[in-house]
DNA sequence: ACTATGCTACTATACCATTAGTAGCCGTCC
DNA sequence: GGACGGCTACTAATGGTATAGTAGCATAGT
């Protein structure tokens, strides 16, 4: 239940990027111009909500991320796939491989990536 | 830009499950149990933003859904890559595909996917 | 040591999502 | 035909997101 509303996940991904981060940092990598209080009180939010952590570094604060990347996208594809695609992984997965503009090497990855995936569900 | 919120989209699953829907049955459909008129209210923000349209049925209003899934789906996939995946399709599906909980038949139609888009992909 | 400046703490506000109540209409059933 | 029940229309309250201002503190540079 990580519901990260689009200016939190905005905040996040420089966190990710970034690994951490001050309130200039984030500031300045997210693409709308927004007050450093502004700032401050999402990563606030974010850290009420226990998403984020920070440390003292000199006089400013640094905030690092709690929330893996992975359990972030986990929480919107789970959510994704029950509601928007009947639960289906598989019509998750046509949809994202058919709609995008994937290169032919990409899709060998990604083929790859099934066979060892495949591999594995038949050993164990 | 067609961001659903939490609610909104538990409502828009019903429409596209059942194709078309009036209040009663949405409302019986969800998980939580609302109000009819709570229902009723999101029905009207989700016409609002010409997401969904109704006509007369009898004295109720039958809803359906303006928005097709895949156009849904887009958008919160084309986010969550940028935000969450640093922009990478593959990052996403990899992510999707190790957490998954697939059996060996999904892995196979999935990657049966792939070929067929890396054939278009050779030929075009 | 003093001062300027950057950073935090506190406060504030507008807007929207979410939830729901009440009044009133209209059709259906007896 | 009258009453009942379901449905809409209108209204409303609450809580949280998103945005930002002001005051005050502390640190770094001179």
């Amino acid at each position: 239940m990580t519901a990260l509303t689009a200016r939190e996940m905005d905040v996040m991904s420089v966190l990710w990027e970034l690994g951490s981060a001050t309130v200039a940092e984030v500031s300045a990598r997210l693409d709308d111009d927004l007050a450093y209080t502004t700032v401050l009180t999402v990563l606030r939010i974010l850290e009420s909500k226990g998403l984020v952590g920070h440390e003292r570094e000199g006089r400013a604060h640094r905030y690092h991320p709690l929330l893996a990347r992975r359990e972030a996208g986990r929480s919107v594809l789970d959510r994704l796939r029950e509601k928007v695609y009947s639960g289906s992984t598989e019509m998750l997965v046509a949809n994202l491989v058919t709609d995008e503009r994937l290169s032919a090497k990409t899709i060998r990855r990604l083929r790859k990536l099934l066979d060892e995936r495949l591999e594995k569900e038949e050993r164990g």
